[in-house]
DNA sequence: GATACCACTATACCAAGGTATATAGATAAA
DNA sequence: TTTATCTATATACCTTGGTATAGTGGTATC
């Protein structure tokens, strides 16, 4: 069903319920359709664990033994690891879901549930985490080509995506005509911008306009 | 509680539900805290009316007497209304709530719920709608300009913004230099951009390199 | 037929961008 | 000490961008 693609890696799903039982089904129910599964019995379990780099998401059961799974998703958002969470609960309720849904979970599932249902949301979160994964490998690709660049070089590309000409930037900057364009050459081999458009381009996604 | 703010145009409030008691119930808690609110007893009588173009929600109650209110949602989202949703129901279960969320629905209140849970998603629902409206109304300035330019015009912003030379523009349209210089001045002065890189940030808002 | 707009071209000129070569001071690492 | 990197500058040269002026031809509107 789930075939291992060339360059593609192995997604992982991870699993945080402090329930033995249902750690065991959910595992070999994915086990069964090719998924590697892995198991978590606490939060503080699940945070000694370094995430692979690839794609993966989360299952987790609102009511931990000692955490309230909302919190704990919202605290991952809140720190930047933005993994595709699926809640699954056996004490639900709306205003419950509404609110797991509106800090971006991806599903949101009652016990008890259909298999189907449960592979379908870990099928849509995967997509989800591969597509934030090339997403954030161009992007940092891209903020290596820009850290890569020197001080001067940083301020002659902020200033010159922002339109100023290079003898603007060069009054502003106290320099003379020639510097910046040196500068400005340099720049653009490091970044490996084409064209001037390109780089423009480059900036938006670093967003150095708004920093 | 709620200050009609000069510039900001009051907001409305759409409520769509088939009991007449509810209609009545939410317009006067409505009233009561200076919104103004317009309501519905049917999604035929809601289509009939033109949308005021100044910030709004609607209260979509999700099980009406001839149309699922979750569908209809879907469908004003497909035909690109972004009015922000806001359901209740009275026979809501999970799966229908995770539907609605999923759709992009702001909140999803079942009854009998607070007064103020209400208020407040309203509130967010507006700030929402707010933001949406001044963004497209930028958008919609930017489209003005880019459609007043005559179609060589559009060529050139087109293939000017991919980081081709006028050189390379007028081999690919068979045109001389001088001409793509002067489409290239008129364009500029049309699109109202001071330099070359707020005129590739326009066509990024434009998704000009996309269509 | 006059007017307006669009598209295209040419000449001429100036400003701006970009590169190569060469020089030089400062600083930090091997 | 040598080496490397960053910074800054100058001269010279070429390419590209942009504008003004002037003119031609087509099309559509009044």
């Amino acid at each position: 069903m789930i075939k291992s693609m060339p360059g593609v890696k192995q997604p992982i799903v991870y699993i945080l319920d402090d329930d033995p039982a249902v750690r065991d089904s959910l595992s070999s129910l994915l086990r069964s359709v090719g998924l590697q599964a892995s198991v978590f019995a606490s939060v503080t379990e699940f945070q000694q664990t370094s995430l692979a780099a690839v794609p993966s998401c989360l299952i987790l059961d609102v009511r931990l033994q000692f955490a309230n799974g909302l919190d704990f998703h919202r605290q991952l958002v809140a720190e930047g690891i933005d993994l595709p969470v699926i809640f699954i609960t056996g004490h639900g309720d709306i205003p419950m879901t509404v609110k797991a849904m509106k800090s971006g979970a991806v599903d949101f599932l009652a016990k008890p549930f259909r298999e189907q249902d449960l592979l379908d949301a870990i099928a849509l979160a995967l997509q989800k985490a591969e597509q934030r994964l090339a997403a954030s490998s161009v992007s940092d690709a891209l903020r290596n080509c820009f850290a890569s660049l020197t001080n001067r070089e940083q301020q002659v590309m902020r200033m010159a995506v922002s339109g100023l000409l290079n003898k603007q930037i060069a009054d502003q900057l106290n320099l003379s005509l020639i510097t910046v364009k040196i500068h400005r050459g340099n720049m653009m081999k490091k970044m490996q911008a084409r064209n001037f458009a390109e780089l423009v381009r480059m900036a938006e996604q670093l967003s150095l306009n708004k920093a």
